[in-house]
DNA sequence: ACTCAAAGTTAGCTTTGGCTAAATTACTTA
DNA sequence: TAAGTAATTTAGCCAAAGCTAACTTTGAGT
């Protein structure tokens, strides 16, 4: 009738700690997807990416975005000069895609199954980071096979 | 045929915001969240959650769980007297038990949509922070629908 | 009752990602 | 073209959550 009172599956302790260490890595990866996706985004709407407008969107006050611009620059997913506005390098720019495919999965999943687009678009901004390979793929034939 | 190369929804500003907030503030509950319903798992798997079983099946150094343990306690979630174990307050049960009761809705309607059980546990443990109210209806309906 | 190993805590370090205030640069416009 | 404003960066702060090394306490076994 009602659900079981504790988590009934007594993983192993090692399954266990891997899934927290899945987690703590995909929050490492966080900011660097959604800031170049974000980029991406800008420069196709706007023509060019400036840290004002990165802040702007995220919520986070000018020199939250420096400094995290400079993790993207070492990271060489960015070329950025010194009030200059932000350029993509070609690897930025493949994850950016991949990230925003992914970001479009979950969103349409969520949609296909039956929650509203704002809730989807909201929802997705953080379960897009936990998605596995395997969890994709089922979501992307869930959508196809409902609406054809 | 292929999907639209940009985001699709230029949704507001704000909008945006709201999202990247919200993920920020799921983020700043995660781990409260997933310290009660370990100490709730523990207590009545074994009797007892100490600091060493918390520690080793999240995979981090005991330190880091007597830190951790010192926001628990000071939001009154947990009772715990240095060297003995901890005892979940009201309120810490409670907040297990709603922790856990999601946690198990986010496992199910995966294995319900084909996810591998293992997959499904190992996703969830991310996904369960950034699931809304509206989702989880939604998710406890389908998986509902697919078995009874 | 004592000993001592295991468990727990404390101290102190690191990284990440927030912030404000102040300094600097670039750009617009008069 | 010079000034003034807006954007950007720098400096320096904070909190969270990780770590190791060193210290303290507990309690089990003799
Ligand atoms: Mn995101
Ligand atoms: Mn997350
Ligand atoms: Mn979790
Ligand atoms: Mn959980």
């Amino acid at each position: 009738m009602t659900n079981p009172p504790f988590n009934s599956a007594p993983r192993s302790v090692q399954e266990q700690v891997r899934q927290f260490e899945s987690v703590r890595t995909a929050h490492q990866s966080e900011m660097v997807e959604d800031y170049v996706e974000l980029i991406a985004d800008l420069i196709h709407l706007t023509g060019s990416a400036r840290p004002k407008d990165i802040a702007e969107r995220f919520g986070v006050a000018q020199p939250t975005v420096t400094k995290n611009l400079a993790r993207l620059k070492r990271e060489k997913l960015i070329l950025h000069e010194p009030y200059r506005s932000i350029q993509l390098t070609e690897e930025g720019r493949q994850l950016a895609s991949s990230c925003r495919k992914r970001h479009r999965t979950v969103v349409e999943f969520l949609i296909a199954l039956g929650i509203s687009p704002s809730v989807a678009e909201h929802d997705a901004e953080g379960i897009e980071h936990h998605v596995s390979d395997e969890t994709l793929r089922v979501f992307r034939a869930f959508t196809h096979d409902k609406k054809p």
